[in-house]
DNA sequence: GTTAAAAAATGACTTGAATCATATTTAAAT
DNA sequence: ATTTAAATATGATTCAAGTCATTTTTTAAC
């Protein structure tokens, strides 16, 4: 399962770069792409990176998902995003010379490739649309993070764990949503306990089916009413 | 009070430009910027844009202090950001086609500079510090929003409340922080009655003074034991 | 297959903060 | 100065959601 086929994947064949900031990559940009990069395989849990250290580069990632969390005062973690294949990881801070504010870890099995902050900013400098891409996609998260933080202090947490479960969706696409009680509850920032109280109720409530950890949607036109937004 | 001394700021002898991110332009690029902004009066309660409407251009404020809002499911204002001299407002919109997700209004008398945004795109393009400036300002504010979130979800109103007094410290500096209590209310992100009691409980505990609506901060040690971290 | 540990679930209890109602103060308008 | 309206303040009540304790289930390890 966790074999060599997990590695050393092409960027020409990468099906992850046709959504990613890379896919309008003419054929030499791809092909200096794929010399730059360096391919790795993470296993479960694995972090990429820690809040603190400093950033030598950033991520992309081919297969599998990465949750991007803080941590507050006593330890808890906050996620702020979970990051689907195609996504590139950690271009926030390639801009200034500061560490890490975030943390990065990998969800599930990953397949996740490394580009040296050198490189990245090379390709920002001379790249115009690759550029406007990134400041295109740094403008689109700033302002999902506003829309986050009205619903963080406005929201019930029935209504944000119904918003939560909508953002996994269409992550997660096909697959069944597949994230501990625990991290789940840290990306609505409820306890743990309310939170697999309201999967119940939600479960009773014809909105989801529970498969042991595993979550399928089947009624989303009910989330969204009830989400709310 | 209102009158003509607050119009038309030269960009050369603008003092709030050095705290800005056009602070390091050349004599020349100053000199362009000077002729290609204009320069504006806004009264209190101005709106300077609206969530849903197109971006014309950037707003570089002189004088005064603007809010930086969404709006929550039954209309309630979400306050993301509290814009004070210097500040370029409104940048993150455009590198998208598409329409403002959050609205600004003048918090105060203002004077506020507009730059055309084809202007502006021309500078990011043409000017690499100036474009660095403005990747590393997105990056920091897409740090601070991912905080903001954690201390909405895990802290509690309390705390929040010193978290916000000591960032209203930073803006305000030797001011006095002059906000009504609903604004303060929708920033920290809790009822107004809520926020007055704990306005009245922060007085008795000696972390401010109350001077009818403006509010002075004498124990700004203790705010930051409180707020923890 | 058995054991150990981690994750998920349930129950009982407590409380921070929201809501609703109303009063008082401050600021604006005439 | 007087009226009106807006902002601020206070009291009473309710409830969503947190915490703590314990049990059951699932997963991983040996």
């Amino acid at each position: 399962m966790s074999d060599k086929s997990f590695k050393h994947v092409s960027c020409q064949n990468c099906e992850a770069r046709k959504d990613s900031l890379f896919s309008n990559f003419c054929d030499e940009h791809t092909d200096t792409l794929n010399d730059q990069k360096s391919c790795a395989y993470y296993k479960k849990n694995q972090g990429l990176f820690l809040d603190g250290s400093f950033p030598r580069g950033v991520f992309c990632l081919n297969k599998g998902k990465v949750k991007i969390f803080t941590r507050g005062e006593e330890g808890k973690e906050q996620i702020i995003h979970i990051a689907g294949e195609g996504e590139i990881i950690g271009f926030r801070s390639m801009f200034s010379g500061d560490p890490y504010t975030v943390s990065a870890t990998a969800l599930e099995e990953c397949n996740i490739c490394f580009i040296a902050k050198e490189d990245f900013l090379n390709m920002i400098d001379t790249n115009p649309s690759f550029r406007n891409g990134i400041m295109r996609e740094l403008s689109k998260e700033l302002a999902d993070r506003a829309v986050f933080i009205t619903n963080m202090a406005q929201k019930s947490v029935r209504e944000r764990l119904a918003c939560i479960l909508l953002i996994l969706k269409d992550i997660y696409k096909q697959e069944e949503i597949n994230l501990t009680r625990e991290d789940l509850a840290n990306y609505v920032g409820t306890a743990t306990e309310t939170l697999i109280r309201l999967l119940k109720d939600f479960k009773e409530d014809g909105f989801i089916e529970i498969h042991t950890r595993k979550l399928e949607i089947i009624n989303k036109e009910g989330l969204i009413r009830l989400a709310g937004n």
